[in-house]
RNA sequence: GGACGAGUGGGUGAGCGGUUGAAACCACAUCCCUGCUAAGGAUGCGUAUGGGUAACUGUACCGAGAGUUCGAAUCUCUCCUCGUCCA
C-alpha cells in the first residue's frame, strides 16, 4: 500500500514517481484531498468524543454524589446525536480513500528503466553460452510428446484447455527438480515451509492481488477462499499482522506449491506447450528482512536462481524490468530468462521482486527496533518455475535423434 | 450436523457497567551492583492514528460486526476461530 503521509508530505516527488508506473496524475490528486478530508473528518469525531467521554465522567461523579443528572443528561444526549453523524461521514471517507489507496502500485525505484512492455526491459547480463546445434532443435511440445513425457490433450481431457499431465520420466523428472530446487535454496539459508493452496482475501490483499487482479484468480463457490495464483501469497502472509523482533530478521523461507492462475490477459498467448498453464508447480522464494537488509538479500536470491540454472547447465540471462513490465507490488524485479533453443529466445523462468514495505504496510508486517516498530521489507522470487525448468531441459538437453539427456545433478534424484 | 466452554498486550494470565489501556508473571530494553560457564536490584515497556520542538496529550482498539447505556473488556445479538462432549 502506498505510503500516504509521504503522499501529503512530498506529493510532487511520489507522483513523478508513480507516473512513470502510468498511475493518473488526477487520482493521486484526488487520493491526497480525500486523505485531507479525512483528516478533519476525524478531527471532528475525535473532538466530539472527548467531549461525550469527559461528560460521561462526570455523570459517573455527579451519581456518586447524589447530584441532579437532568441536565447534564439533555447535554450528553444532544452531543450525542452529533457524533452519530460526524462518524458516518469518517467511515464513509475513510471507505473511500481505502478502497482508491489499495488500488494504487508500488512506487518503482529510481533503477528501473522507463519502458512499455518486455521488449524495454535491460539486461544485465548472460550465463552460460547457449551450444550450437547442428540441425534444427525441436521445440519443447514436440519432444515431450515423442518421449511420452507430457500429453497435452489428456489434461485437456481432465481440466480444460492449457491443463497437461506428465507421464513416466516427464513425471520423474519434475519430482527430481522439485526436490533439487528446495534442497539447493535450503543450503542457501532458506527455510523449507509447506503451506496451504488456498488462502483469504486478507491473505491476497496483503501481498497486492486483491483487490485489483481478482479476475485472474481462481475462487471457490460460495466461500471467500482462492487457490493461490504463487506460494508468495501464503508464505508473505504467515507473519501478517505480526510484530517480529529484531534478531528473527531476516526469515528466508523456501516452499514448493502448485500454483493457479486464470491468465485472463493472456488470452492466444503460449497456448501451445507448457509454458502457460492454468495450474503448475513452483518453487518460490520469500524474506522478510529490516529495510536495510533487503537489497543484499534481493541479490542473494537473483544468485540462488540463478546458480540452479548454472548447475542444471541451462544457458540464461538476467533482466531488469522497465516500468511497463514491472509488477503490481514491486519496487524493482529482475527477470530471469532461460535460453529455449527451440524457440531460438530466452523465456522468462523466474521473477525476483523486493516489494520494500509495500507488502508489509498491507500486511501489517514489522518488527521491533527498541521501541519503535517498523515496517520489515518483503521479497519475493521463483526459483524456479518447474514446468518452465522442464521445458528448457527438454530444448537444450536433445539429442537429433528425438532422445533427452539427463542434467548430471538430477540423476542422484532419479536413482541413476 | 448437535451440546457446552473459551477467545484480553510479544507470551502466560487477572479483570465488580464508571480514574482499567487494562493487575500479576514471563520475555524484552536501559541502567546499577557483582564479577565470571550465572545471579540480584532499579526503571521502562501494547498497537494505530491526530496535535505538540519536546515533556505531554486527544481518539480508537480486549476475536469481528452490530446493539443496550450518559458510560461496555465487562450486558444482548450475529458471525468467525479454537477446545471438549455427542451423532
Amino acid at each position: 500500500m502506498i505510503d500516504l503521509k509521504l503522499l501529503q508530505k512530498d506529493f510532487d516527488g511520489m507522483s513523478a514517481k508513480l507516473i512513470r508506473k502510468g498511475v493518473d496524475l488526477a487520482l493521486l490528486e484526488k487520493l491526497k484531498e480525500k486523505s485531507e478530508e479525512l483528516k478533519v473528518a476525524k478531527i471532528n469525531f475525535e473532538t466530539l468524543q472527548a467531549l461525550q467521554n469527559s461528560m460521561s465522567k462526570e455523570f459517573g461523579i455527579y451519581k456518586r454524589e447524589g447530584k441532579d443528572i437532568g441536565e447534564l443528561k439533555a447535554k450528553v444526549d444532544a452531543n450525542k446525536i452529533e457524533i452519530t453523524k460526524v462518524l458516518d461521514i469518517q467511515r464513509e471517507k475513510n471507505q473511500e480513500l481505502e478502497s482508491m489507496a489499495m488500488a494504487i502500485p508500488n512506487v518503482p525505484d529510481d533503477s528501473v528503466p522507463d519502458g512499455e512492455d518486455e521488449n524495454d526491459n535491460v539486461e544485465l547480463k548472460k550465463v552460460l553460452t547457449p551450444k550450437e546445434f547442428s540441425y534444427t532443435p525441436k521445440e519443447h511440445w514436440e519432444l515431450a510428446e515423442e518421449n511420452g513425457w507430457i500429453d497435452f490433450e489428456r489434461g485437456v481431457k481432465l481440466a480444460t484447455s492449457r491443463f497437461s499431465v506428465s507421464f513416466g520420466m516427464g513425471a520423474k523428472l519434475e519430482r527430481a527438480l522439485i526436490n533439487f530446487m528446495l534442497n539447493f535454496n535450503s543450503d542457501r539459508g532458506f527455510e523449507e515451509v509447506s503451506v496451504p493452496a488456498l488462502v483469504n482475501r486478507t491473505a491476497l490483499e496483503g501481498t497486492g492481488q486483491l483487490p485489483k487482479f481478482e479476475d485472474d484468480l481462481y475462487k471457490m463457490d460460495g466461500q471467500e477462499l482462492f487457490l493461490i495464483p504463487t506460494a508468495e501469497v501464503p508464505v508473505t502472509n504467515l507473519y501478517q499482522d505480526e510484530i517480529l523482533s529484531a534478531n528473527e530478521l531476516p526469515k528466508k523461507m523456501t516452499a514448493y506449491t502448485s500454483c493457479f492462475r486464470k491468465e485472463a490477459g493472456a488470452a492466444g498467448r503460449d497456448t501451445r506447450g507448457m509454458i502457460r498453464q492454468h495450474q503448475f508447480h513452483k518453487v518460490e522464494l520469500v524474506a522478510l528482512s529490516k529495510p536495510e537488509q533487503s537489497e543484499e538479500i534481493f541479490n542473494e536470491m537473483v544468485s540462488c536462481a540463478s546458480d540452479i540454472l548454472t548447475a542444471l547447465e541451462l544457458p540464461h540471462r538476467i533482466v531488469n524490468l522497465c516500468t511497463g513490465d514491472l509488477g503490481f507490488s514491486a519496487a524493482y524485479t529482475t527477470d530471469i530468462e532461460v535460453w529455449l533453443p527451440g524457440q531460438n529466445q530466452y523465456r522468462e523462468i523466474s521473477s525476483i521482486s523486493n516489494t520494500r514495505e509495500f507488502q508489509a504496510r498491507r500486511a501489517k508486517i514489522r518488527y521491533k527496533d527498541g521501541k519503535k516498530n517498523i515496517m520489515v521489507h518483503t521479497l519475493n522470487g521463483s526459483s524456479l518455475a518447474v514446468g518452465r525448468t522442464l521445458v528448457a531441459i527438454m530444448e537444450n538437453y536433445q539429442n537429433e535423434d528425438g532422445t533427452i539427456d539427463i542434467p548430471e545433478v538430477l540423476k542422484p534424484y532419479l536413482g541413476m
